[in-house]
DNA sequence: TATCTAATTAGATTATTATCTAAATAGGTG
DNA sequence: CACCTATTTAGATAATAATCTAATTAGATA
């Protein structure tokens, strides 16, 4: 749950989850809507899989991206409505 | 939409909001329950008034906050049904 | 196998955040 | 008015995060 709010917190990677909603992209794909260098956008997508918000597969050279929205969903739910942290 | 993402990302600040949840209360109540010191306890205070995600009162000598359930529930629901941020 | 493409890792720098102690403020109360 | 209590602000330091360029990796293909 900490990793999800962290990663929530940066406007580029809740950006990368509005793309993702859409469908899987590859990295590169995503990194062009951005004006930040790939290895930038690297680690905000490390940090998004960190977090398991999203997953990733390959297709020859590329990586595909894709969201886990469960993951998300699931920890909006408990700020919302628990009492207390899962972790 | 920023502030209270922004907010969001300190496990601390997750916590006052699960404490606020159950009623209105003072600073120096919300900061004796962490291992923090005051002038830490209110930058988080700070930061999560910043955002809107609380309000304050005073009561005699003790600042009453409270928490703005409609704030965080709006920042959450953006996140999950929209394309698009708002700021 | 040499090389091309897509993506990540290394290493450095800058910016931001979290935290502390000490000082200041704002209202009560004797 | 002098002081007490609760809280915040100032100023400093340490830790973390964001970003870049350069180098590396992993797989595909000529």
């Amino acid at each position: 749950m900490n990793a999800v709010f962290e990663a929530l917190s940066h406007p580029v990677r809740r950006k990368i989850i509005q793309q993702l909603k859409k469908g899987p992209q590859s990295a590169g794909e995503l990194a062009d809507m951005f004006e930040l260098t790939k290895p930038t956008m690297s680690t905000h997508f490390a940090k998004l899989k960190k977090a398991n918000l999203v997953s990733t597969k390959r297709d020859k050279n590329t990586i595909i991206y894709s969201l886990n929205m469960s993951i998300l969903e699931r920890a909006l739910a408990e700020l919302i409505d628990f009492g207390g942290e899962k972790n």
